[in-house]
DNA sequence: CAATGGTGAGTGGATACTCACTCATTTCTA
DNA sequence: TAGAAATGAGTGAGTATCCACTCACCATTG
């Protein structure tokens, strides 16, 4: 599958960040996000993952010590490594090439994250679910990402404001409509595993149009 | 709450339909529904069920054999019943107003169906939720409620086509941008617990916007 | 040998589900 | 109509199973 290098990906961060992290390791990690996203948290037996690593269940405990810890260990990295340089790469790369036009903004929204979003489809998965019934883990997921988002993406919806560019709508709901439509999108293709190139050009025109200023009174 | 209503109307219907169900049994329908929303299905013992519907355990499984009989019994009377009525009372509604603006669609649609389904929050809720994991039900979902939507709103969009207050995109489309406007605006508001009053207005400028056809080329 | 990773049988507790019984109401019968 | 019988909702202690987690032991490597 093509999501599998990238989940590697952010692995291997984990790995390189804090030690090694020997291979058996990997495989429970891989295997716990596997059957996390395909059953959900709740639904996957240590014994599952145990036979899907191909390790004994004892290694499972080895270095995670709670069935939590591993979904923490799974959770983690995609929180505090990939998202945040997701948005700051993201908000970097729009300052240095000085979009100032809402339709650059947005084409690079939806070709650039959305399909990084789609590699990533298990994490997503299992975060997506798990944060709709951990009361706890959602708490801790606002309270890093908000802020985050706040910091990297109103600066340009306040720039794009000041030139028409965007509507004087609050930021939050501004955002709310593009990470909607995304996420909407996302959630339809990780059952239909339709490749984003073929919606993308649509879901540009919808949200370009839906956030065109309104005409100065 | 304000959802209560809505919810014991719910099952009303189902009461109303099926001959008698006992006060008891229906103490335990209200809260499993309520469990399951809170805390998700899996999660949820048939232990806190019989303590919080004031019952014994072994009332739980008098009429219900199984946990998941149970789930199915707090569900079925949202696809079966509420959601076709919904869907087909909005197409029957603007059909006899002739709404022939997308903005009139738009407004209808944001306006008493989003609230209509912030009544039923914790069935939506546990719907979402186990629709993500569950690959059986969310078949069986699909199944029934995507050809209620072809064959009741598919008609009107074909129409504002027609007359150029919609753009020719393909009419699934159409209906996921509008549906995940509204979702998202939902879910965010199953937390914040706003009322649609306040965001409604945007979302129908936004989709208003968004949905405009192209100018004809 | 020390240290670290790995093993898998075993354990305690939780949980879905059962069943023999009670009790109130309804229906049958003399 | 009085009493007997049947019905079925409700009960809660009990059971079989499952599952997260442990631990005493093994293997490999430096």
């Amino acid at each position: 599958m093509a999501t599998e290098m990238s989940i590697q990906a952010a692995f291997q961060e984990v790995m390189a960040a804090s030690g090694e992290i020997p291979p058996k390791q990997q495989q429970v990690l891989t295997a716990s996000l596997a059957l996390f996203a395909e059953q959900g948290f709740a639904n996957t037996t240590t014994k599952q993952i145990a036979e899907r690593a191909g390790v004994a269940e004892g290694t499972v405990y080895r270095r995670y010590k709670t069935k939590d810890e591993l979904l923490a260990a799974v959770l983690a990295p995609f929180t505090t490594e990939v998202l945040p340089k997701l948005v700051k790469e993201f908000a970097a790369k729009v300052v240095r090439q000085k979009y100032t036009t809402r339709h650059a903004l947005i084409t690079a929204v939806i070709t650039d994250r959305l399909a990084f979003l789609q590699d990533n489809s298990q994490v997503m998965r299992v975060l997506v679910t798990e944060l709709l019934v951990r009361t706890d883990l959602r708490e801790q997921f606002l309270a890093r990402a908000v802020p985050m988002v706040q910091a990297n993406l109103y600066p340009i919806l306040d720039q794009l404001k000041a030139v028409q560019e965007l509507p004087d709508w609050p930021n939050d709901r501004i955002a709310q409509f593009m990470i909607g439509t995304m996420v909407s999108q996302f959630i339809r293709s990780s059952f239909t595993a339709e490749p984003v190139a073929t919606v993308g050009p649509l879901m540009i025109q919808f949200l370009e149009q839906g956030l065109a200023p309104e005409p100065t009174a």
